[in-house]
DNA sequence: TGTACATCAGTGAACGCGCGTTCACTGATGTAC
DNA sequence: TGTACATCAGTGAACGCGCGTTCACTGATGTAC
């Protein structure tokens, strides 16, 4: 068969997409090609028409959800008023449907110690997206400069992805759940996780978000 | 050869210790049975003489560097006036050395998304370690009552775990230094490390730990 | 004390299996004439 | 418009390799007598 100009282009797409999602399930080597090319509805085959290796579908599957979870943040900004963004997007993101639903969601808190292992090349990728991603979130922190938006970024995205992993490692139980309302109540309350000796204030009240898996 | 009592013992600690390592440093799959044993100085055909799988010495490697790490914060808290412990660990935890020793550091970070994966009887056993670092961690907070310090202490190591993971993961340049000084400043500053609209305090000063990698 | 036997941690070859990758082939459609 | 050929995304068998696991064997030392 010879299909049409756009069908391998389709199809590429497909096929990063689905392993995008697996590849956050199973692992950056919890699945094989074959399996990631009957998600697409593919013989195992035909892989190397689309990617040089391996490595580099999960190169740009990792990229793919990355810059799927910076836009969908961007797009969720974009419609709350602007001193909310922040506590929105973490508010979204510290829930149980993410924790329960990696596939679909964000790829830090799923790749992330695996990708510290990889190539120079996968992680030179990651590094670049992390930064995307950090950049973004600064953005939606207002009335700071611009160097201390971006630590308070990274500090809370370490908060959000450190919490996440731990409550899904957590079995599952009740350890899983005390984790995740820890993690939410220390960014979305008036102190931080863990300031030595600090004294707790009532937390403000945040509407739980219409909480969608996706990230 | 037939061996003295205590041998088979030594032997089996031994494997397992050094899996610990190595395990931390290359991920809960990277790294097979033969260099494992080789790592003892044995060869691949006595493994099962110590443990039923592969399965298993993962969990022993696991709850074995898991119980180093707590006990050394134990002790390392010990040595500290108690208004000081909390923020002890975290400077001392957030170190480059650490970021760049995974095998001889804290196993969460490197192996807690892995372990979210694995078997139930994986998952549980993780889950009973990490809820006793939760409960050392916490028994460092003082002047909160139990359950508050309990959820301090988790959310303070879900950033100090994200930002170890984010760190390791962010290419080795500047923006590893940058995510990992963010997490400190969050931790021992003033301030949590996201409180949406806050402003930034001075950070209270922390002496620079006698930094060991080892967690 | 001396001798024969039992034990069992450790050896190294072998097994079966799954994986990433290669390759000869297919066949529907585009293109040249 | 019709015909012959070229293209190339996708197929499925095969490859080589590494891994977890098994197993028959070794040989130093403990034990029974």
């Amino acid at each position: 068969m010879r299909y049409s100009k756009e069908h391998k282009q389709e199809t590429h797409a497909r096929i990063v997409k689905r392993a995008s999602v697996k590849l956050r399930e199973h692992g950056a080597h919890g699945i094989g090609v074959a399996d990631l090319m009957k998600e697409a509805g593919l013989t195992h085959g035909g892989f190397y028409a689309h990617f040089a290796s391996r490595e580099a579908l999960v190169i740009e599957a990792f990229a793919y959800a990355m810059d799927r979870s910076t836009a969908r943040w961007r797009r969720k900004a974009e419609e709350t008023p602007a001193d909310q963004r922040f506590a929105t997007i973490i508010d979204s993101y510290l829930t149980p449907l993410h924790r329960d639903d990696p596939g679909n969601g964000c790829a830090v808190p799923a790749l992330a110690a695996e990708i510290a292992r990889e190539s120079a090349k996968t992680r030179k990728a990651f590094a670049a997206k992390l930064a995307d991603m950090i950049e973004m979130l600064a953005e939606q922190i207002p009335g700071r400069s611009r160097k201390a938006a971006r630590e308070q970024a990274m500090a809370a995205l370490a908060t959000m992805v450190g919490t996440l992993i731990l409550a899904r490692a957590g079995g599952g139980g009740e350890l899983s759940d005390d984790i995740l309302a820890a993690g939410r109540a220390a960014l979305l309350a008036g102190d931080g996780p863990a300031r030595p000796g600090a004294r707790k204030r009532v937390a403000k009240a945040v509407k739980p978000a219409p909480s969608r898996a996706r990230h």
